[in-house]
DNA sequence: CGTACTATCTACGTCTGCGTTGAATAATCA
DNA sequence: TGATTATTCAACGCAGACGTAGATAGTACG
């Protein structure tokens, strides 16, 4: 039942969506509501306080992981947000769209989240951008850059064609491609001796072509 | 007054806002403004006959340059259409929060808007694909997530901080890099006679730099 | 069988918001 | 200055939506 009501919130908004509504897409009156929540904002404030944290700790546990570097963790950030967003289109979207019609408590909440998450991607690119793996960028437009193209897929995705991992991979690869340093500027910045062993690992990679092409 | 409408509905949505509020919000009382309007879906129709087709003339117009190549017409379709968005905020807001409301005429202008953006700005990529410069992908995943990422700036900027264009060229990098084919792959791919004089590059340089560190 | 609890309904009260009407006031023009 | 037009208002009617009260039916359990 909560789910037919986000389903409805997020499609229509939760000005736009009357109890009668719900109630009807349940086969139900509307009284019979009244008898799960008290009023129609306790509703709203149930349903959103699943989605105001809900990515958040996947997200911080990735950021966390001290087996992967900077560029490794950004990709893996982006590739499960994707997939949160996908699997909770209706929630997502309910949220972003009523964002005003929050109670103040929640209002702060989700706005203290949005925060966090936004911070925590910055901080991994920053991180990346020291390394030098990531190129030098205004960190936090980056950030707010890689939750749009996550985000955004719920406005399009639709679950009969591509699948949601296919879709998240891509994304992902987006959003780290975005950022990442190039082959050119990296070698440009790099040490003479690692660019010594760059040029020696272009000339194996030509050499196994050449020997595949032999024929020719 | 068109603008406190476009304000008020961005901010609250349609159904969420009241001619109340807006007649308030000009210092009116509210009969006086069914002197401008007939009723307030009629007020909603007109809001938006400015934004349903707003961008579209200048991006097509970028998109069939000759003059400039598949990467670098991405990269300023991204940037005209983020320096719409975050010109048009309130107007960009209004539309994605209360589409659901739109009446069933201008819905079908604003879905039809949408699709030919986003096929127009998939054709660019699958030529860019095609010429080499950009990386093989789903185009139409691509072109939506370069939506994603100019999008979404309605959602995070703020007039006091960076200036519109400032922010309108990094996210145009970016979105470009997220799908430009880095110079790795562009060698695996390349001939070999091409990728000698790329390392015969690569070689100069690092005289270049040897050249200079000559005092280490 | 009777009590208690679950789940739903019909009917009602109340409030908010849309839209109308007719009149008053201000601006403009002849 | 008189007439016409532009602009605003107070008052009203009405429909829709929230929330409540009390009744009804089904179920579990002692």
């Amino acid at each position: 039942m909560l789910e037919h009501a986000t389903r409805l919130f997020a499609e229509r908004g939760f000005s736009g969506t009357s109890l009668q509504d719900i109630a009807t897409s349940m086969g139900l009156k509307r009284p019979a509501l009244y008898y799960y929540f008290k009023s129609k904002d306790e509703l709203l404030d149930r349903l959103i306080v699943e989605g105001v944290n809900g990515p958040a700790h996947e997200l911080a546990a990735i950021a966390k992981r001290s087996d992967l570097g900077p560029a490794e963790r950004l990709h893996a950030i982006t590739r499960q947000n994707v997939k949160w967003v996908l699997t909770h289109t209706d929630l997502f979207l309910l949220l972003v769209k009523s964002e005003s019609e929050l109670s103040p408590a929640s209002a702060k909440k989700f706005n203290a989240g949005r925060r966090d998450a936004a911070d925590m991607v910055a901080a991994v690119i920053e991180e990346g951008v020291a390394a030098g793996e990531l190129r030098p960028v205004n960190t936090r437009v980056a950030a707010l850059s890689v939750f749009g193209i996550s985000n955004w897929t719920a406005w399009w995705f639709q679950p009969g064609g591509d699948s949601i991992d296919s879709v998240a991979d891509q994304v992902a690869d987006m959003a780290l491609a975005s950022l990442q340093q190039s082959d050119l500027a990296e070698r440009q910045a790099m040490s003479p001796r690692r660019a010594i062993a760059a040029l020696r690992q272009d000339l194996d990679r030509l050499e196994q072509t050449l020997g595949q092409d032999r024929s020719s």
